[in-house]
DNA sequence: CCTCTATATCACTATATACTGATATATAGA
DNA sequence: TCTATATATCAGTATATAGTGATATAGAGG
């Protein structure tokens, strides 16, 4: 990270912001297996329409979804690999930090 | 990513919640040049003491940040290199993002 | 113990946003 | 045009959290 100016940090927030919310990464989890209609995804999270549809105008906000127009429906799917690489990437500092505070606390605060 | 149960997402959205912040993102940005004392940073920041030691728990708290009492100080650094890369990445998400929006906009829609 | 300094925490306010139910918009077909 | 379906958006409420100033805590030194 080079120096970034206020509105590149307030970016590379906004992008994180997307993806700090529950809701949204089951969407993209079940996006990662392939495009889905809004329905498809209603059906798929069990959540309300109105929810669904909102979350899915933010991660489209965000750059991390394009979507399509066919017929009356609205198809998303995920927009780039990288995103994908990025929910990797963080799964895995995720089980690294969870086993990383369970070693420390097994040891009672050494680590 | 596998199928995460709702504790896994829960975790993962956390982290990047501790992520979508700018504050804590120029806190990462100076913690990337090496350890710092909550007061080196408050000084680069032009913070207030109270906010950047607030920022600086939910770091460490979300797992990103270690931190180390030293005489009446205290030290942060950055945890794991996987942070950094995490951040570089994104920043290489949102720089591509930008261009494909500026594309798209040049173009008229056609993206 | 007292004081100085560094940091953490508290009480409070302001703002953002997740959620819901209702409504608006858009497309397909009769 | 009228209807049905799919999706987007609106209005309203509840909750989370960023920010501030004041206070509490902890270590160093006299």
């Amino acid at each position: 990270m080079k120096k970034l100016g206020t509105d590149a940090i307030e970016q590379v927030a906004a992008y994180f912001r997307a993806l700090a919310e529950p809701q949204r990464l089951r969407l993209l989890s079940e996006l990662r297996q392939g495009e889905r209609s809004v329905g498809q995804l209603v059906e798929a999270l069990g959540a309300t329409q109105s929810n669904v549809s909102k979350h899915l105008e933010v991660l489209f906000d965000a750059g991390l979804l394009s979507r399509e127009r066919r017929g009356t429906s609205t198809v998303y799917r995920i927009a780039e690999a990288e995103t994908l690489q990025l929910c990797d990437l963080v799964c895995g500092n995720v089980v690294r930090i969870a086993a990383r505070r369970a070693g420390r606390d097994l040891r009672l605060g050494r680590g």
